[in-house]
DNA sequence: CACCGTGGTTACTTATGGATACCAACCGGC
DNA sequence: GCCGGTTGGTATCCATAAGTAACCACGGTG
């Protein structure tokens, strides 16, 4: 005993297509920057603002690490202090229905709690 | 200039429901180990079957945490090496349609590569 | 001139994860 | 009775990641 030899493997995908989208959200807040980027391109203290308990620390390393996987994109602007914009890519755009799917069950879970 | 005053704050929900779902996936491996839970109950060494790299610490660890979360439930099977079983709870079960587009996304990301 | 906002950076400390080894209980074989 | 294998973990040590807090250059403002 002690085996009962399960089969039940073959509804399991061979590799593994959620440990890549984790991959591209890897990183404290990465579902969070790109969730509020979603309805636009906002600047380095706008996200900082729409994400209150993110420190300046790890939104810049998270905002460069998503640059760097073609998530999202920066433009420098030369205004009087100069700022920075960030944008969602295209491949950034794809990871908002499952970011979607996330925030409702979020929903979900708050509003049960709530009443 | 320097401020081009946003408004489009109105978009984005008050209280973040994001974050919400995040915190019950909050650790390494969190999402993999429910999904591999979706198609039943399954053991311990099954999990760290199915999921290559993981440690068999930090499996245990995310198996503790989730259970204290009430996403998963722990069987403890007295066989004759005593084994344990895991599986979804209800609430568990809700997080499925959100990691489903996770993977759905994973999916076509390695599509897109292979071809 | 001192001060503030913007977009960060630089320490320093803590939390998390990974690798490896090890353990207790039990079984079957010899 | 001893050996090794199986199961479900724990103990230990180290590397990385994240949180905290302070600081900086720049120009504009009062």
């Amino acid at each position: 005993m002690g085996l009962p030899v399960r089969k039940n493997n073959a509804s399991i995908p061979p590799t593994c297509p959620l440990s890549e989208s984790m991959a591209l959200l890897r990183g404290a807040w990465a579902p969070n920057v790109i969730w509020y980027l979603s309805a636009g391109p906002r600047r380095f203290g706008e996200l900082r603002h729409d994400i209150p308990r993110i420190s300046a620390r790890v939104l810049s390393a998270r905002l460069r690490e998503l640059e760097s996987r073609s998530l999202v994109t920066r433009r420098a602007l030369d205004s009087s202090p100069p700022s920075a914009e960030y944008a969602l890519t295209e491949l950034g755009r794809e990871l908002l229905p499952a970011i979607q799917a996330l925030a409702n069950v979020g929903e979900k879970v708050m509003a049960r709690r709530a009443s």
